[in-house]
DNA sequence: CTGCGTCCTTAACTTTTGTTGGAACCGGGA
DNA sequence: TCCCGGTTCCAACAAAAGTTAAGGACGCAG
């Protein structure tokens, strides 16, 4: 993938949720990225490291989590293309969580001082990226009501919607399904349950005909009782500059 | 309370968490601030609403949540003197959460046109305030774990060890107790869990000898046991500016 | 094509947590 | 002083979720 195509996916998506003008646009273009290829389930950033890059994702999934002393491991948020994920690690330099690939992923490494250079330059793109890691705590906020408040069921349902409406804002949606390329496992990781009752979950909303989830792959059969279960009111993810 | 007051507690905490320079405390010294006084249990900004001040904690305790269709609340964060909890709505326009008072407090608004120009003039205080931010979403990373993987009794250790740190820093611990003026009802919802559950956990550490809980107050028992069950880190409040 | 490993699936059983309903306690105001 | 409302506390029962164990599906490497 052309460095080009993985500045666009940046640009697109400040464009959607800050508005943004040429000159800043030009800026992106000109902003010197090195671009790696990730294996599935590969760590880009480890809980304890010290952080020197941040890192834009170009294709592919990825997802941060913190593992606990008992190894009990929960995923914090998962991530598309056009994000950076660890934009966070600018200024808190030694990471507290994980950050790593879900999927087969091309990553753009952008380095702090780029980055601090760029924000005493062009202030307008430093309170763009500072909105960006404000819209990143909003989802932390409402993944935290997530565990702490939804019956399984509507966790699930909640955290597929959720993604769904990210994927919608960079062309990512195909019909009535999308790709969430979780195991099980990771499922339960993300929604605070076990794997078995992860797995207890997905049957029941695909017997109730909401649902069917196959192979990391996502197919609404009802997107009304969807929608009812899942709670879902897209206001935190603060997609419009103008609000 | 005189207001020169509010500013000293928001500049020692700055002073831990980032560091701040001579000039930059002038800048602070020199910013308009209306105070106001609340009563406990007291709304301040509401989901929904737009905010155009930004709300530093002079004195008392407060508390963010959202509250979900079914009626349900989860707390997501309790502040207390020097914080600033709703430094987010200067870019996120609309609130996406609540933010009350859990004791009588004082109040010091700040506009938000004050703080943008701040930050232009100054690239060195917006990023303090930005790095603050980024502490309050490590914040809630930690929170989601908690409430996601941590059985109930560790959830409420956990949650207690994070404020006695927090308060540690502005010298508001007092031997082996601290405040933490919480309902039952509302560590019920700070935890994920129902009230009468919270009273069970609250009995459990009680007769165990870790922890005693007694109208706002938290006085511990045993030190030792009480940071097991806790399985606290700190590193995530990134306490030190160096890190 | 075969064997191996990962993931998915399910069942039986245990533990944790929620629900309901009620009693005791406590502080503040009439 | 006594009452009142909000807490705290508790028990009995119900529901949700965790644990353990095991079989089956699937893809991939040899």
């Amino acid at each position: 993938m052309p460095s080009d195509a993985i500045r666009a996916a940046l640009i697109s998506r400040l464009r959607m949720s800050s508005g943004i003008s040429e000159e800043d646009i030009a800026e992106i273009e000109a902003l010197p990225i090195s671009v790696r290829q990730f294996p599935a389930e590969t760590p880009v950033v480890r809980d304890g490291e010290r952080a020197t890059n941040c890192c834009l994702i170009a294709d592919g999934f990825c997802a941060r989590s913190k593992t606990i002393a008992n190894g009990k491991r929960q995923i914090l948020s998962i991530h598309i293309p056009g994000e950076i994920p660890d934009l966070m690690s600018l200024f808190l330099h030694v990471m507290d969580h994980d950050l790593a690939t879900l999927t087969p992923a091309t990553l753009g490494f952008i380095s702090h001082e780029t980055l601090q250079k760029l924000h005493r330059r062009r202030p307008s793109l430093a309170e763009m990226f500072w909105r960006d890691t404000l819209i990143d705590a909003a989802m932390f906020r409402e993944w935290i009501v997530n565990v702490g408040q939804r019956p399984a069921p509507a966790r699930l349902a909640h955290v597929m919607i959720e993604l769904r409406e990210r994927l919608r804002l960079i062309g990512r949606i195909d019909g009535n399904n999308f790709e969430m390329p979780l195991t099980q496992e990771q499922i339960g990781e993300a929604l605070g349950i076990t794997a078995v009752h992860a797995n207890r979950v997905i049957k029941q909303l695909r017997q109730e005909g909401i649902v069917e989830l196959n192979r990391g792959r996502v197919t609404v059969l009802d997107e009304r009782k969807f929608q009812v279960l899942a709670d879902f009111d897209g206001r935190y993810l603060h997609q419009s500059p103008t609000l």
